[in-house]
DNA sequence: AAATCAATCCCTATAAAAGGGGATTGAAAT
DNA sequence: ATTTCAATCCCCTTTTATAGGGATTGATTT
């Protein structure tokens, strides 16, 4: 592998283990290298001030200035890196404003070891990333938009859920059947089969158990 | 008809109101005759002194004597009549105790007017009858022992589930297919796919998905 | 001893869901 | 004007689920 084709990493957190976790996780793909480190958003501003990333990994929560701070004055500067939000709170409103703010990803901090190489793997390649955590509700704030909304989740592709999905969704809870939401919808089978095949990838599930569990989680009835 | 084929009705409930709908119901069904009612439980024993019913319908909340002061006063005389208990609260502890003092069915109050037709027609028969309400909670107080109690549900026969079909049911919740399903659990999906047939017909869902929402509803997951 | 029942398995069929693909239309956004 | 996307429909194939039947074993109840 040649070395200028490797995703060049910085990590701002203020506990050092993390950090460090971090940094061991991703030494273990040969296609990213940690290139700096920060403990505090200051850090984070200086640091940036002689240095360029592909991907900056910044916890929201850090003393003296935290996340939300670092990414609006790098947006004042019009020179925002591709950043992955990492946090201990899956607050969908935190993720809308991170979002806005030029944030290309977000990860709760449970998420598993893989899920910060996934990120940061899809944010490199233009596409946003959510951990699961995130997900759920941010699925549900976009849902009904008309917003194209095409982001990551935990590896997946998923878009968010149109009004007709949503619609079909519930019927399908409802223990319809495909013919049987066609008759109700006024559409045909084949139409219905289509919203099934895109709940089903949209909402990661496996069947239409998997669809109706989601569904009474997220409250969508 | 010949009248003798008739079944026989006596309703108890301290709401007038309630007995005259009760009385309209069942006046539409040529093979049940109400042939006296009271409006407390001494009146109850009084009557049942001398004259006999195929059916008892009895109110649990009545002043004086409550319909489980009656139950337990017949059956010190060992002569309990086939009753169906009536009451607003659908409490799993009641319909044990009920059941244990001979009562064969429960009817909540909010019932459909057809329901005590059923019930009626169910107890007579010599089955259990038990409204939607009830059935609920004590499927899972039933659920998992040794006992046989094949009851009569809103116009379906169920059985209680057995620990298996319970097993399988939490599978199939968390979006297991019946081959999963089999591989977990050591057994051949013929096996799990009989589980499911009885649990379809036990729980009156029409598909997978009404299994697991049923799962959720009583929170067996 | 006989009856009952939970647990297990099998067979045959049909219906439904899952997983690919492609296609059109009309509205909305760029 | 062109692109994008939701909504609609179709094809095909494979896998699951549903629905009916029957059968055995072992434990428990009567």
């Amino acid at each position: 592998m040649k070395e200028e084709t490797n995703i060049r990493v910085h990590i701002a957190d203020d506990h050092q283990i993390l950090i460090d976790g971090i940094v061991a996780v991703l030494n273990n793909e040969k296609d990213i290298e940690v290139v700096g480190h920060s403990l505090n958003g200051q850090e984070v501003l200086d640091w940036f001030e002689t240095n360029e990333t592909d991907i900056l990994v910044l916890d929201i929560n850090m003393p003296k200035i935290d996340g939300i701070e670092v990414l609006k004055t790098f947006q004042e500067k019009d020179k925002t890196p591709n950043t992955i939000i990492l946090s201990s709170y899956d607050d969908v409103k935190l993720v809308k404003e991170v979002l806005k703010m030029g944030a290309n990803g977000f990860l709760a901090k449970n998420c598993a070891g893989e899920n910060i190489v996934e990120a940061i793997r899809s944010v490199h390649a233009g596409e946003k990333y959510f951990s699961k955590g995130v997900q759920q509700d941010f699925i549900l704030a976009m849902s009904g938009k008309k917003k194209k909304n095409e982001v990551h989740q935990d590896g997946v592709f998923f878009s968010s859920l149109t009004d007709r999905e949503l619609e079909v969704l519930r019927h399908i809870a409802f223990e319809s059947s495909s013919k049987e939401i066609a008759g109700k919808l006024n559409i045909s089978t084949s139409t219905v089969d289509t919203y099934r095949k895109s709940l089903l990838k949209k909402l990661k599930v496996k069947n239409s158990v998997g669809l109706a569990m989601y569904a009474v989680k997220h409250k969508l009835l």
